[in-house]
RNA sequence: GUGCCCGUAGCUCAGGCGGAUAGAGCAUCGGCCUUCUAAGCCGAGGGUCGCAGGUUCAAGUCCUGCCGGGCACGCCA
């Protein structure tokens, strides 16, 4: 018994709603020809929640919305709407409201029914197929290695992965991949960084770089380089420092440290320039996978831009545009005319000096992610870089692929909190909050679970204070103590001489009858509906909110009814109930990657 | 200046492809543990959905303008 079979156009029903909207597209094409001209685009039919039980379980307004058109009274078409139903197990009532409203009052079968699929389809329960087995590329967090991941990254990181794990549990064949900005200037800024470190812990003493990277992470690199090589890579000071440019604040910092890298370069050979440089990348790389790793987010795929480069697909992306007649020279440097794609200027890709820009690689970056097979690409960027979406749409349509193919969600940024105190945080400077001291500081679990409970178009205030609470005021021990709990319910039945019985508990769900039972049956059986909400809008926070609601409504039911009780058709049916509640704690978290511990 | 996003309860936020009486948490106040975990439950108070127009049978939701806040606008990465 489930609710899931194959229906004409070979989909699969997923849950009760797709149900009831087939019913209704079935009783709609009965009225074409008749009272409706012609049977209304599929889309059009919807079926939502109502809000007020007395409206009953589902309602849909398409009466309402095909009056006009059909020169109909929205009654009176509704009552025809009702009269054509098909006869269905599932719809115990249905009935004309308001000002043209169709309410089905559901029959307690499509609850059993509903509440029988939980059981049988266990970790399964609420995927779909709607993605139809789209081939998705996610890129998300790809940080750049010059340094740890900070609070910010791992907002990006939990709605990536979780939006990575509901779009697979939705039929979509989704890839996570983290793209590696390894070649350019901030690389040979972060080995110059370690390279002056290593001489200061070899002993010589040179001013740090203003603008290298300041922070306490390079320290362990320098060291870790000294352990490799020793003195080798050591040169005195005064030869370092000889005749460069002034640093800031007196001189120009961009222009001291690009001649403190050709001066490295120099002292050191290229050789071994590359060395401390390979050296710096691997050691950040290291760390930025080991702390995603603990934080539960995994990608298959680690892109390389060094490697892109090296592979030829950026002059092979720019000869494209080349023979599309999309480029130009303009001031000795290469332009992209993006204005004609809906940029809203051109864009240079290659500069004066020779060097292609950043803007280059991406675009022959998601180009090659289109010949890699990808129909979708989904960016995951921090929302300051939502100028770049309309850039890279411009260059993926000059290159004759899909504008409409790239879509990118942008996070917004966030603040952390002690309390009412705000922690300040800068963005190169030394003071930033790591990903890392944070989970160490309120737990991976608060951790993915603050992230996502937010929409990601939404700042978002993190409060340590609140996260580390182990109280009442923490929404995610909320949650994971309703699995408990009902973990504990088992144990009680056990330590009582009782065994759970699922065929009867299934076949008695009809004695679930009880304000809070219809409350909890209600809110589980819309795990699909929001599974499915979430991937189409992208949105991992809906399902957050869900499963408070749940927990909710599992804890009024806990608070107002005894499981546990000597009539066993009954007891078996309510212990199939809160079983089902606790599956469904158990699939919406292991999306969220917060853990679903037995006991609290 | 131009573009994008945001403005909903004291605070933090859901709801936003229009739909029935606008929701939740926190905070405040008042109740519930001899019975499956009180990290829980029940109840109360709290709103001109920034302002002004418009579209519609119906607007927190769509459109326009304004006010207020955030971000982005390099031959940086």
């Amino acid at each position: 018994m489930s609710t899931r079979w194959s229906c004409s156009d070979g989909l699969t029903f997923n849950g009760m709603k797709q149900e009831l909207e087939e019913l209704l597209r079935a009783a709609l094409a009965g009225l074409a020809g008749g009272i409706l001209t012609e049977a209304p685009v599929a889309s059009s039919v919807v079926v939502e929640r109502t809000r007020d039980a007395q409206h009953g379980d589902f309602a849909s307004n398409v009466a309402l919305r095909l009056a006009k058109p059909a020169g109909r009274k929205p009654r009176e078409l509704a009552a025809a709407i009702v009269a054509a139903l098909p006869q269905s197990p599932l719809i115990r009532r249905a009935e004309v409201a308001g000002a043209g409203f169709v309410n089905f009052y559901l029959a307690p079968e499509a609850y059993a029914r509903e509440l029988a699929a939980i059981h049988e389809r266990g970790a399964a329960y609420g995927g779909s197929t709607i993605g139809r087995g789209e081939r998705v590329l996610l890129e998300f967090v790809s940080a750049n290695p010059t340094g740890p991941l900070h609070v910010g990254h791992g907002r990006q990181a939990a709605y990536g992965a979780t939006l990575g794990n509901i779009l697979a549990a939705s039929g979509f064949a989704v890839e996570r991949e983290y793209y590696i900005n390894d070649a350019g200037r901030q690389m040979d800024i972060l080995a110059v960084s370690t390279w002056v470190r290593y001489l200061e812990v070899c002993g010589e003493q040179l001013p740090f770089p203003q603008n290298g990277y300041r922070g306490e992470y390079v320290l362990p690199l320098a060291r870790q380089l000294q352990a490799a090589v020793g003195r080798e890579l050591r040169r005195p000071a005064t030869e370092v420092a000889a005749g460069l440019p002034a640093d800031a604040p007196a001189g120009d910092k961009e222009i001291y440290i690009d001649a403190l890298i050709e001066r490295a370069r120099l002292l050191i050979g290229g050789d071994g320039f590359a060395r401390v440089l390979a050296l710096s990348r691997d050691a950040m790389l290291g760390d930025i996978r080991g702390d995603l790793a603990e934080f539960g987010v995994v990608f298959d795929h680690w892109a390389s831009e060094a490697a892109l480069a090296d592979s030829g697909a950026i002059d092979h992306a720019l000869a494209v545009l080349e023979a599309q007649g999309r480029l130009e020279r303009r001031d000795g440097a290469v332009w992209f005319r993006a204005s004609e794609f809906g940029d809203e200027k051109d864009r240079v890709v290659v500069r004066e000096n020779g060097q292609k820009t950043y803007f280059a690689s991406d675009i022959a970056y998601h180009l090659q992610k289109r010949e890699r097979g990808f129909e979708r690409l989904i960016d995951v960027l921090g929302a300051d870089h939502h100028g770049y979406v309309a850039r890279v749409r411009a260059g993926l349509a000059a290159l004759g692929q899909p504008a409409a193919c790239l879509e990118a969600p942008l996070i917004q940024f966030v603040s952390l909190y002690r309390g009412a105190e705000k922690i300040p945080m800068g963005k190169r400077e030394a003071q930033f909050v790591t990903l890392r001291q944070l989970r160490a500081e309120v737990g991976n679990d608060a951790c993915r679970f603050f992230y996502l409970m937010r929409s990601h178009e939404q700042p978002l205030d993190f409060d340590l204070q609140l996260a580390k609470s182990r109280s009442n005021e923490n929404p995610v021990y909320y949650i994971q103590y309703a699995h408990a709990r009902v973990a504990s319910v088992m144990k009680q039945l056990a330590a009582r001489g009782l065994s759970f019985d699922r065929t009867e508990g299934l076949a008695n769900i009809g004695r679930l009858a009880a304000s809070h039972e219809q409350a909890v049956l209600g809110s589980l059986t819309q795990y699909p509906e929001v599974l499915e909400q979430a991937a189409v809008s992208r949105a991992p926070h809906t399902l957050a909110h869900y499963l408070r609601e749940l927990a909710n409504a599992f804890h009024s039911y806990y608070n107002a009814e005894a499981f546990i009780v000597a009539d066993p058709p009954l007891r078996n049916a309510r212990i199939a109930l809160v079983l089902g509640v606790q599956q469904v704690v158990r699939n919406g978290l292991a999306l969220l990657g917060v853990s679903a511990p037995e006991s609290m």
